[in-house]
DNA sequence: ACCTGCGGGACTACCCGTTGCT
DNA sequence: AGCAACGGGTAGTCCCGCAGGT
C-alpha cells in the first residue's frame, strides 16, 4: 500500500494523485485506508515520503559502501540515479521532490517528512565523506552540494526526458570530491 | 492574469491550483478564460511557465552582467535566488519546478514549456561563461552543473524553510567557476 | 428545485436528505446547485424552509379568511392540516419541524429560517384574531397556543399515522377561540 | 450507553448522529455495539427512544403527583419542561421528536417506539385527569391537547431559543384544565 | 466579435454503518 | 467481545461548454 502510494506520489505529486488511484493501485478498499491512516491522504503521503526516503537511503548506502574509493562512490550513486530514472521512462526522479513542491507549502506534516528525508540523505553523504578523511565541516558542505546537484539534475533530466544533465553533473561532482580528499 | 497564474502555479504546482483561484486572483471572469486560452488550464499553465522563464531569465541576466567578473556573477545569481526565496517566505522557489514535476509527466505541452525554460537559463549561463573565456564545451557542462545545483538547492531550501543549502552551494559553485576560468 | 427540496426536507429532515436525492428529484445537475446556492446544502435548506413557510402561510390565510367566523376559521385551518397529512400518507407534517430539530441546533442560518417561518404563521394568526376583536395581547397569546397545539398534533399524528390527535385538538382549540371572542 | 445515545439522538436526530459519536460518547468499542444491539443503529435508536420515554414519564409523574391540584400539576409539568430546556441551552426539547421526524418515516421499529412513547405520556396524563374527576372520554381528549400543546411549544421554543412559547401555552392549558374540572 | 452567466457531470477527499475473522 | 476490513455513500469542487447579451 505505502509502496504503491510512494510511487504514485513520486511520479505525479500530491494533488495529482487521487484517492481512487491510490486504492486501486494499492489493492486496498476505501474504508480500510482511513482505518490505518486516520489522517487521510495527508498522513498517507507523509508516511509514504518517509518510506521512500528510507528506501533510497538504503540503495544509496549500498552503492556508496560497495565502491572502492570516494570518487567511485559518488559515481556509483549518480549511476544508480541514472538507472532508476531511465528504467522508469523518466517518471521516477527524486521520490520526494514532487510532493515537496506541491504539498509542502500547504501541509506542515508533509513538509517535515520531506525535509527529514533530505536530511537523512545528507547525513548519509556526510558520514561517508567523513569516513574518507574529510572534516565534519567540509563534509557537510560538500554533501549539500552533492545532494543539491543530484536533485537539480534529476529535475532537469525529468523535464528533458534525457539523462544528459545527470551525466554532466556526475563529472563535476567527481572532481569536486577528488579535490577535497586529503 | 498570466502573471498571477505564474505565481500560483509556482507556489502550488499544477493540480493544486484550481481554476477558481486563478480567476479570482487574476481578476478575470470564468468564461473569458476559455476565450483567451482555448486550450484551458493546460494552455494557461504552459504560457505561464514560458512567461516565468523569460522573466527569471531577464533577472539573472541583469545580475550576471552587472557583476565585475564571472565568480562574482555566480555569486550575484545565487544572492538573487536567496533574496527571492526568503522574501516570499520560502513559497517561491524555481517557478517551473513544481509544475514540471506534477504536470510534466501527464501533459506534453507543459513539459515542453518547462524544458524550454530550463534550456533558456542554461543557454544564458553558457553564453556568459563563454564570454569569460571558457570553451563552448566546458561552458555547457559547467552551466548544467550551475543550473542543477541551484535548482536542487532551491528545492532543499524550500523543504527546510532555510536558505542554508543555497549558501553552502554558492561557495562550491564559486570555486568551481574560478577553477575553470582561463 | 426549491419546491422539491422543501418536500424532501419536510419528510426526512436535513441530514437524512442527501444531495443526490435533492438533485435527482429536483432535476438539476450537481454543479448548478452550487452556482445558485453557493452556501451548499445549508443555504438550500434555509431557502427551502423560507419557501415552505410562505406557501403554508398562503394556504392558511386563504383557509382563514374564507371562513365565516373565527371559530370556523380555526376549524378550516385544522381541516387543511388534516387533509394535507392524510393525503400524503402521513409523510408531510409541519414542513419545518424535521429540519428545525435535526439541523437547527447545528446551523444558525437554518434555525433562523425556521424560527422566522414559525413567527410568520404566528403573526398571521395574531392578525386574524385581532381582526375578530381580540386585543393584541390576548391574540398573541392565543395564536401561540393555536400554533403550538397544531404543531404538536401534527407530530403526534405523524408518529401514530392517525389524524386523531389533530381532530381531538381541533375541538379544544375551537372552544378556546370561542371563549376569547368578545 | 443507551443514556448517552438517547441524549445524542434527542439533540440531533437519527441521521445526524453518527456511530462514531455514539461509541466515543458512550465509551464502548465499535464492534461490541453489534453484540449488544444486533439490529445496529436502528435497534439502538429504538431502545434509546423507549428509555427516554420511560425516564420522562417518571419525571412527569413525580411532578404531577407532587402537586396539590390538577391545575398546579399542569403548571408543574410545564415548569419542568421549561427548566429542562433552558438548562440545556435549548438543545433538549422533546427526546423523541427529532427522531420521530427524521427516522420515523423510514423505519417502522423506530416509529413504533416513538409512538408508544407518546402514548405512554398520554396515558399518564389521562389517568391523572381521571383521578381528578374527569370522565375517561374527556380526560383522553384533554390529555391529547395537553401533550400536543407541550410538544409544539417545545418545538417553537427550540426554534426560537426562548422559553416564551412554553410560558404562553402554560397559561392557556391551566385554564383549559380548570374549566374541565368538576 | 467579445464576453459572461449559467449549466453539466465526473471526480475529490472523507466517513458512514456494517460485518468477518481473531 | 473486539479489531481490522469493507465499499457504498457524503457533501463539495473540479474543469469545462453552451446559449444569450452587450
Amino acid at each position: 500500500m505505502l509502496e504503491s502510494a510512494a510511487g504514485l506520489f513520486a511520479a505525479q505529486g500530491y494533488h495529482a494523485t487521487g484517492l481512487n488511484q491510490l486504492i486501486t493501485e494499492g489493492g486496498a478498499p476505501r474504508g480500510s485506508l482511513y482505518f490505518h491512516f486516520p489522517g487521510g491522504k495527508e498522513q498517507l503521503a507523509a508516511e509514504a515520503m518517509q518510506l521512500s526516503a528510507e528506501q533510497l537511503c538504503g540503495v544509496l548506502r549500498e552503492a556508496l559502501y560497495a565502491a572502492a574509493d570516494a570518487v567511485s562512490g559518488v559515481d556509483a550513486v549518480l549511476g544508480t540515479l541514472i538507472e532508476i530514472q531511465t528504467a522508469s521512462g523518466f517518471r521516477h526522479g527524486c521520490p520526494l521532490a514532487a510532493v515537496t513542491l506541491d504539498a509542502g507549502s500547504a501541509s506542515e506534516p508533509i513538509r517535515q517528512a520531506c525535509s527529514e528525508g533530505y536530511a537523512s540523505w545528507e547525513r548519509l553523504l556526510t558520514e561517508y565523506l567523513v569516513s574518507h578523511g574529510l572534516t565534519e565541516e567540509r563534509a557537510e558542505s560538500l554533501a549539500t552540494l552533492l545532494l543539491a546537484a543530484m536533485e537539480g539534475a534529476l529535475l532537469l533530466a525529468t523535464a528533458r526526458r534525457d539523462p544528459a544533465p545527470l551525466q554532466a553533473v556526475a563529472g563535476h561532482l567527481r572532481s569536486a570530491v577528488a579535490r577535497e580528499l586529503p
